[in-house]
Parts: C-alpha cells; structure tokens; sequence
DNA sequence: AACGGAATGATACCGAGTCTCAGTAACCAG
DNA sequence: CTGGTTACTGAGACTCGGTATCATTCCGTT
C-alpha cells in the first residue's frame, strides 16, 4: 500500500472535498477512512473498513460511513440476512446487483422500474416515497474461478462468502 | 378475541397443517402463534407478535418465524434501516409494497421486473441467484386520514410509525 | 494564541436475532 | 395405555451491527 494508484487518490479527495464542502471538517483520520474506502472497489462491510484504517476507533468509523450515508455518497445494501454491505455510490438514483460470492457491486439504472412502480402505486391508490431493488447475483469473474476448478486466484473474496437471499 | 373470524381460524390451521406435512410438530405453542400471526393482516415486527402471544417465548417466536420463513409460508421485508417486518406470504415469487405509516402490506408481481433483472445479468456476464424489490408508500387508507385532520380514525397505525427508505 | 464547536475513542449500551441447556411434551412404537 | 425417542419450549446468556455518552483532542476561525 505504499504507492496508491493516483484515481483513488483523487477519488478520495474528491469525496473530502464534498464533505467540505457541507460543512465537515477535514481531518485526518477522515482522509483515511476515505482512502481505505475508495481503494476498495467492492461493497464492504463497516467491519472490513476498521481492519483496514486500524488504529482508528470503530464508532468514529460507523460514524463516517453514516455520515457519507446521509450524503448520498455511499449507499447501503440490505444483503438479504447476511451483514449489510456498503458501496461508493457513483451516481442518482440506481439500483445494485451484488456478487454474493466476493461482494462485488454493480450499479445500475433502471428506468423501466418507474413505470413498473408507479403503476402498482397506482393501482393501490397510495403515494411512492421510494424503492429498493436488489439482485443477488454470481459475477463473471468469480463464475469463470468455479469453472476453473477450486482456486480463489488474484480475485478478491477474503475468509467468506456470504450465505444469500430471502 | 373471543370469536375469531372463521376466515381467520382456517387459514392458520392450513398454516399449521403445511408445517405438520413438513414434519413438523404440531404444538400449541405453534398453533397460538400462527394464530396471532393471521389475525395480523399487515406486515408485522417479530415484538409485535411477542406481545400477542405472551407468554410464549421470545425465541420460542423468532424460532416459529424462522420456520415458516424457511417453508416460504412468511417473508421478511426489510424495511431499509428501520425495524424489520414479517407478512403472510400468499404466493410464490412476488414483491411487496409497504406502507410506512401503518405497516400495512401489498403483493405483487413484478413480471417485467424478470426481464430487467436478466438483461442487467447479461451486461455483467453474471448468474442471476435472486432479487428483491421493496417499494415503499403510504397507503390509501392513510393518504385519507392524512387529509382529514389528524384523526387515526378505525385504521391500524398503532404507537409509531416508522422512519422510511434509504 | 486562543477560543468554540466539531471530531475522536473507549466504552457502555441497544435491539434483532441466535445458542445453550435443562425440562417438557408430541408422536410413534408396542 | 405406556414408554421412549426426539422435537419443542423457555429462560437467559450471547452475538453482532450500530448508536449514545462523555471526556479529550484538534480543526478552523478570530
């Protein structure tokens, strides 16, 4: 970790800046924490994160998450029963398809899903406030590592998997 | 609660019946619990159920709710970060609609969602698993005491509502 | 340099859900 | 009916994600 690729770098400053921006203080340990988020690319747990900015204390690191949750610059993936994952938010409004293997997070947009929505609103005769749409999937990288026997290779997918779904 | 609906009293027996046929036991403790789950037409919190049941276990209850989760007789709504929510699962794959003022809960079937969900697993050469899709409202019954005064009026809506969305 | 409010860390706490373990009670022989 | 196996039950301890408290530190402004 002694040379970081500059995007994360700029990344995560990025991210302070908007933090500044709304009246958050720039610390250093918040630096940190924000490094060691932008350098993940997947969905990470808050507990993966205090690993990772260890000696940072953990409720400073729930408290920064939540802080970047309320920002709209992460967002929260329920994760069926298994523990809730975490995900930079690049964009509005999207939906996530999660790699139940390695935890890997892919955004998208789904505009077909307004209409869908508004019509059972509709129907029921009750105001949207808003959805959630999660799809639980296994992703090419970590299909192409169970075809090609047992090894977990360079691929991420630490101690465990996660069990899935409802 | 003396007489209950006859509705009601049969749709627990099948409950109980679909959980015998699984090789579970049929007890009283079970039978009062799917009894007071019936009687709940809306999603409701594991508490909840506790305080209609006492003085059935605690863990006696979530064990009850597990198992019907695990015979796919009950499904989980996640209700983003605010206490989550059990309801009645009256069908197969479906999806649900929840009111965040009362609670109440609406099924349906996302069949175009099917669609959606399998083009995004195509885009990312992934393997579908599952998804979930939650759509939150506020519900006609309380759009209407919304607008007339601040009446609770006949409606459920017991103590709290809860906090919405992500 | 000094001040005030925000950030931090240790730790206690909360709430949903599970585990353990001893006691009890369904079901299935016989 | 009687007994035995095995599942179910309840109390309570425990786990785990997340928050509240509070004394201390330190950012940013003056």
């Amino acid at each position: 970790m002694t040379s970081t690729s500059p995007t994360l770098r700029e990344q995560s400053e990025r991210l302070l800046h908007r933090l500044a921006e709304s009246g958050a203080r720039l610390t250093p340990t918040r630096a940190a924490v924000l490094r060691a988020l932008t350098s993940r690319s997947d969905g990470f747990t808050v507990e993966e994160l205090c690993g990772d900015v260890r000696p940072v204390g953990r409720a400073t690191v729930f408290r920064t998450v939540r802080l970047l949750l309320q920002k709209g610059l992460v967002c929260k993936l329920a994760m069926g029963d298994a523990t809730p994952r975490y995900a930079l938010s690049r964009s509005g409004h999207h939906h996530h398809a999660v790699c139940v293997r390695c935890g890997a997070v892919d955004d998208f947009r789904g505009c077909d899903l307004d209409d869908l929505v508004q019509r059972v609103a509709a129907a029921a005769e009750s105001e949207v406030l808003g959805h959630r749409l999660e799809v639980y999937v296994v992703c090419a990288q970590c299909r192409r590592n169970d075809a090609s026997g047992s090894a977990p290779s360079t691929h991420h997918a630490k101690h465990q998997k996660f069990r899935a779904i409802e």
